[in-house]
DNA sequence: CGCAATCTTGAATCATTTCAACATAAGTGG
DNA sequence: CCACTTATGTTGAAATGATTCAAGATTGCG
């Protein structure tokens, strides 16, 4: 294992990369995103401190997505040998890497109905709500206040929308007094309204866990 | 274990469920998908025989989303508690089941690419040769001619489309000569525009396997 | 202070949805 | 085998929602 800084805005791993190490994020936020040919992006997930980012390459050769930082990093990489060791040997541990993943795809089946179903202005809410949350449980927010990690630019490509109506239902949400905002500050003001506007319901975060054992990993 | 028939049409999982099982699709073809409060379905995957679909009820104890079948099905309800025994005991098993979920979170994530970046055309493309390669690899299919296990309706709910914009582009691709239907055949006339219209990469449905192990499971 | 990134705005355009109607296919019971 | 019914597919026209482009305002950083 080995920790290692990266920058804002640097690639972590790249799509169709060979890959021998898994990430866990120590410090700062980073996101794993899948691009088109004509170079439109879709962020399929953030990650934030704690959160064991690039898993599957302990199973997988190559990698089917991109990893990039929205903030200077520090990351442990950890070699995907030991990993699988670990699940070999241990199956506490095999379990709660299966979790983990499942708890991914979770996550993932949520954003594809928020991008597939839902309007932009409830794509937006769910997104805030869904950081807020991230961020309260590694007590960075207190659930309703937090710094935004990542640009309108990086939101709209999460919510599958453009950077210009991403702005717009943002604006929609301060206008109607569910969120204030200024800088990065982000301030959910009428939780009730935007968790009714965004469809929001915190359990795909935390799936009542593994049978006669504690969710948290 | 214990074997079921359900007809087309019929929930097998709903949302919020308490589950005791995982099911093996023996034969036929079902989804799963998640609703919004106002009744709007994105479905997040299909299925077809030999897929274990609700691997995930083995460690969560309730089901963020359903599963519904599209044809009369035959499904293998497998107690969670033997498939936690069996990932317990046997290494090998505990890779192969996290393998399975790291396949379906690939999966996702190129849906939710789908959903949120490409065009309706695109999508709908996207969507046949994923189902044309699912089909070729249980033996239904030659990759090019498929008989379809959705109707439109289902397609847009997995497409993040309106049926009738489904309906439209699938004509886009008739009249650009890519495919040709009648009645539920759909022949793929032309694979590499369809790959191209798509922006397809089997990739993500076979990823290079488990290091030193075979990847089917 | 000055540059670069990010956020905001307006107006025109384009893609998609909606609604309502009709057409076709598939399944049911007489 | 036909008439009936229902599910599915197709069409056109109007309305909506989202994108694009290009410009200006603001913020953060060196």
């Amino acid at each position: 294992m080995k920790l290692q800084d990266y920058e804002m805005y640097r690639q972590i791993v790249s799509e169709g990369e060979l890959t021998n190490h898994c990430a866990l994020i120590v410090s700062g936020c980073a996101s794993r995103f899948k691009t088109l040919a004509n170079g439109e992006r879709q962020i399929n997930s953030f990650h934030f401190r704690g959160d064991m980012v690039d898993l599957q390459s302990a199973l997988m050769l190559k990698s089917d997505h991109s990893i990039r930082t929205h903030s200077p990093c520090r990351v442990a990489r950890i070699e995907c040998r030991a990993v699988l060791q670990l699940a070999q040997q241990f199956p506490e541990w095999a379990r709660v890497l299966w979790f983990d993943t499942l708890v991914d795809a979770a996550i993932f089946r949520e954003w594809t109905l928020n991008v597939g179903r839902r309007s932009a202005v409830s794509r937006v809410a769910h997104l805030l709500l869904e950081i807020a949350h991230r961020l309260q449980d590694i007590g960075e927010s207190d659930g309703y206040e937090f710094q935004m990690p990542v640009t309108q630019t990086d939101l709209a490509d999460a919510a599958g929308l453009s950077a210009v109506h991403t702005n717009r239902s943002l604006q929609t949400l301060r206008q109607r007094g569910l969120v204030r905002s200024f800088g990065r500050t982000m301030i959910v003001l009428d939780m009730p309204a935007m968790c009714a506007e965004a469809g929001f319901d915190r359990n795909y975060l935390y799936p009542a866990g593994p049978r006669g054992l504690p969710a948290a990993v």
